[in-house]
RNA sequence: CGCGGGAUAGAGCAGUUGGUAGCUCGUCGGGCUCAUAACCCGGAGGUCGUUGGUUCAAGUCCUUCUCCCGCAACCA
């Protein structure tokens, strides 16, 4: 019989810099799901890769000097070593510049405006030369720039659309009638509430204003833009042509699941399915936006200083115990948090303690009685037929978990049958048996049963753990792991001679270590901290200075501003007149903190319109510290209006 | 009232269709000695954020408020 074939796919990563490990965890949640379905039978396509395209790139590129390019080649290559230093099994690596990708997608281009799906028109929108960027008349703040708070004027932009509102209806029935396309369930309410019951807008599909994008074949001005470009690639890894398609495709096609982060549901839920439906093609069966992995209280970002990369904790920690502690910790729902700390004690408890001591003692055991070889298997006892029971129910618990995609569950259940058979060694006391020549077999059979134990335990831990898994297999010297293998009690062969007990993974002495980390991040930080003295700011003139001007000024009155959470909107007079400032303070000043303290006004900056406030400059105050900032209030005595220099 | 998600033991989290509040770590006590100062058992610790309600019964359903966090947007 034919295996059953199962399709599974990361979003791509965007090229615009090296991958932290919240974004490597995708990868290996994919990664995992894909080994278990292998296990069980599946013929599985694992597809990964990078997006490669667009503005921000093409800017990052002439940042650094580079052609768009290479930019991107380097950054692929960057996220590639991550996906294999992670141990991950995909089947195509695909970038969005491979040339079988850019082709297919400009024939879907064509094909989709062939057909009338896909229409040139104008962008008509407000343009804002100083940004060089069209807005919404939804985004425009007070009829204004939202930027930068410069008049807009109507203009048009030639532009192709993809009619969204074509196909509204039908997607809302698929959502409706295919309860388990997006998952969790949470985010269909959301996407069907707030995006496709209120009408969808047709979806501008090419750009004119950069260059770094798949042309479109029938007017070179245009590029792709991301959507088509990006969101296709689950189609073209496998050879998806509109002019016929390739077996590969024929046979995968329709993916079983993608597996995206939670920000972009609404893009594979609602822009994907509707290019699938224009192209005739079959809608994806699963979407599964996973949550955020943080670091300590917020996102992780470059800014914070809270990153960490997978290749600093593989070298740390190696590459499973990474593994097993992004499965383990993360929720299937909710954002999880990741610290050394938590790490450190993951590490310890379970990895450790629970499972790397039980295959050692466990094979210690069986050297130190019977030489490495076990004469027999079947002098039951009263605690066994529990012990069996409670192991091989592991198995139910842990598809279960990959089904419903609660992985750390899936994981859980497994762990749960290491730590069954710790008990188990002390319900039997084998040391005790092996002090009476009359136990002797009693002693070779609870011995046997740990054994398949932990054959099973490591066939289990294999999509996790798979270094883990092979090195626990060398111990035991027993490869016998299939999905089948896993359903009954007794397959180890009991000839076999086990290896060495050797320590699976070391204790960590904590403290040490997270002084040590802490060490180098302190080192790490003040590098960037130097290095962005020297190299962010560049050296200016006095004339440059001398633009600025900077007055003393005095604040007459200050409140909130409604609908914003950081700004206050202070009346400032500088001598000549009143103007308003709107400040990004809220959250450390209260207004009456403020009212008739004199600060520091940048006056000549252009005006800009925040919250429907024009701001008519800036007041001057201090990053004291992560998350905490000082306004500079200056003398009473000094007078309105003194220029600062 | 912009949208959405949270609030459960010292910490981190589970709690499906309402029916005795659980897990991991930590902590305290005990056991064991095969093993990586590991393993096993037990105890303590929670008025499930707040107010009111529905019900025989509410962590779970409805309501008031408070506080956090994402997104949108705005740190001029």
């Amino acid at each position: 019989m034919e295996k059953p074939k199962y399709y599974i796919t990361t979003a791509i990563a965007y090229t615009s810099r090296k991958p932290h490990i919240g974004n490597s965890y995708e990868i290996v949640l994919t990664d995992a799901i894909a080994r278990f379905k292998r296990m069980q039978g599946y013929d599985v396509y694992f597809c990964t890769g990078t997006d490669e395209h667009g503005q921000k790139i093409e800017t990052y590129a002439k940042e650094a000097g580079v052609t768009p390019k290479a930019y991107v080649d380097k950054v692929a290559g960057e996220i590639r070593e991550i996906c294999d230093l992670l141990n991950t099994t995909y089947d195509r690596f695909i970038r969005t510049t491979d040339a079988d990708h850019e082709r297919a997608v400009q024939k879907i281009f064509k094909k989709l405006y062939d057909q009338g799906d896909i229409y040139k028109s104008e962008y008509e929108g407000n343009y804002c030369i100083p940004c060089e960027s069209f807005f919404t008349d939804a985004q425009l703040v007070d009829g204004r720039c939202p930027d930068c708070g410069s008049e807009v004027k109507r203009a048009k932009e030639e532009a192709y659309f993809l009619r969204l509102s074509k196909y509204q209806k039908q997607l809302e029935e698929y959502i409706e009638k295919t309860p388990d396309f997006i998952y969790p369930e949470s985010r269909k309410k959301e996407m069907l509430n707030n995006f496709i019951k209120p009408g969808l807008q047709d979806l501008c599909v090419s750009r004119t204003s950069f260059k770094w994008g798949i042309p479109v074949t029938f007017d070179e001005k245009h590029v792709i833009y991301v959507w088509i470009d990006a969101l296709s690639n689950y189609i073209t890894a496998l050879g998806y042509d509109p002019d016929g398609s390739s077996e590969l495709y024929k046979k995968y096609w329709p993916a079983d699941v993608h597996i995206i982060g939670k920000d972009i549901v609404r893009f594979h839920t609602i822009y994907w399915p509707i290019m699938l439906m224009a192209l005739g093609e079959p809608l994806p069966k699963k979407v599964y936006g996973h949550p955020w992995l943080l670091m300590g209280s917020g996102k992780m970002s470059k800014s914070k200083g809270n990153v960490i990369y997978a290749d600093d904790l593989v070298r740390r920690f190696g590459v499973d115990a990474v593994r097993y502690y992004l499965l383990s910790e993360m929720p299937h729902a909710n954002d999880g948090t990741i610290s050394y700390e938590n790490m450190i004690e993951r590490y310890n408890s379970d990895l450790a303690n629970t499972l790397g001591n039980l295959v050692n003692r466990t094979v210690a055991m069986v050297n130190k009685y019977f030489d490495g070889t076990l004469p027999c298997c079947d002098r039951e006892g009263d605690a066994d037929a529990a012990f069996k029971s409670d192991i091989l129910s592991a198995l139910a618990k842990e598809t279960e978990g990959f089904d419903e995609f609660k992985i750390a569950d899936a994981l859980e259940a497994v762990m749960n049958a290491a730590k069954r058979s710790n008990k188990y060694i002390d319900e039997t006391t084998p040391w005790a048996l092996a002090k009476n020549e009359a136990d002797r077999d009693r002693l070779s059979t609870v011995l046997y049963n740990l054994l398949e134990a932990i054959r099973i335990i490591a066939a289990e831990l294999t999509p996790f753990m798979p270094e883990t898994a092979e090195k626990i297999r060398a111990q035991i010297n027993c490869d016998i792991c299939s999905y089948e293998s896993l359903k009954s009690f007794g397959a180890y062969p009991i000839a076999n001679k086990v290896g060495a007990p050797t320590p699976l993974f070391a204790r960590l002495d904590a403290e040490a270590l997270l002084k040590e980390i802490e060490a180098e991040q302190a080192a790490t930080e003040a590098d960037a901290a130097l290095k962005a003295e020297i190299e962010g700011v560049a050296k200016i003139g006095i004339d440059d200075f001398a633009k600025v001007d900077l007055r003393v000024a005095k604040i007459k009155a200050c409140e909130p501003v409604k609908k914003a959470k950081k700004l206050l909107k202070l009346t400032l007079f500088d001598g000549a007149g009143e103007r308003t400032v709107a400040s990004g303070i809220a959250k450390w000043y209260k207004p009456e903190d403020l009212i008739g303290k004199k600060v520091i006004v940048v006056s000549n900056l252009k005006p800009a319109v925040l919250c429907g406030v024009e701001s008519q400059g800036m007041i001057l105050a201090a990053d004291c510290a992560e998350d905490d900032v000082k306004v500079i209030f200056v003398d009473d005595a000094m007078p309105e209006g003194a220029k600062i220099r």
